[in-house]
DNA sequence: GTACAACTTCAAGTCAACTTGAGGTCAAGT
DNA sequence: ACTTGACCTCAAGTTGACTTGAAGTTGTAC
């Protein structure tokens, strides 16, 4: 049997969910490493899948890919606490947001307003999106 | 003066914070629609703003372009209250993910383990992560 | 009456994170 | 031996929501 330290793409993509393409061009871009070849095919060591996982975490905390990228540095996968910290205040910020939006859909969903535009609560729900939108663009972010 | 029920393209623009560019593509989109021209400048409804608004609301929510031209349907800015019910339960989700995602973070930058691969939280996180990842993959979508 | 800032159109460019395609290599099973 | 399917590279394409640029027009303040 070969070594069981040692991954290829298939058995990579299967355990992450990942597409094959996708495991590629996450090597290319620095942010995971293969161990060597066999032959023409990559071999990633286990620890991939674990650092992986670490990748999804940074993308789903909002974290550009060039942002994780700078998390992995010189000796290893260590871990900036600050830029952590700083993500976790971002969310909080975001899960305010999101919040006040939820309540403002369900409220205008339930509302029995023939306009929503004769709504007060609506039109202040608007209100509020049009301060927040004259605060700073809102450049989309994957989540 | 000139009506007051029409506003120009930088008007609009200094009211809403959305650059004129960005005006003239939600109208060829089909999102907001001018009065009339000026000459060749276009006039905008003053009621413009609102439904800037309103789409603002929907790109915050989650909504693309197309879902929310969708809300305004023939009969004017007439709202799918079955759509904002989905959108505001979609949110909810978002929204504990987040909740976990920060908290996983906070902890992360917390945590006193030399390194996170050795905090049996942190590992716990990822493998959620995991977990989320191989159910469904996470198309961004703007917020 | 003229300068010029603000508008106009339309096509093309940008960004991030991937995906797809063409054309090729190769290890393993039958 | 040979098929096959999983892998390879590299360039180009995709998506959505805009932005930018070039080239032209015009309302308005002076």
């Amino acid at each position: 049997m070969s070594n069981s330290n040692a991954l290829d793409i298939g058995k990579v993509a299967k355990e992450t969910g990942l597409p094959a393409s996708t495991l590629r061009y996450y090597e290319d871009k620095g942010l995971i490493k293969s161990n060597g070849r066999n032959g023409l095919r990559r071999l990633f060591p286990n620890n991939v899948i674990q650092r992986l996982a670490l990748i999804s975490l940074g993308r789903m905390a909002g974290l550009s890919l060039d942002e994780i990228g700078t998390m992995f540095t010189a000796q290893g996968p260590e871990i900036n606490r600050e830029l952590l910290s700083n993500k976790a205040d971002e969310l909080d910020e975001k899960i305010k947001e999101l919040s006040a939006m939820r309540d403002g859909l369900r409220h205008a969903a339930a509302c029995p307003a023939p306009s929503h535009f004769e709504c007060p609560k609506f039109l202040k729900l608007l209100d509020i999106v049009g301060k927040s939108k004259r605060k700073k663009r809102v450049k989309s972010k994957p989540i």
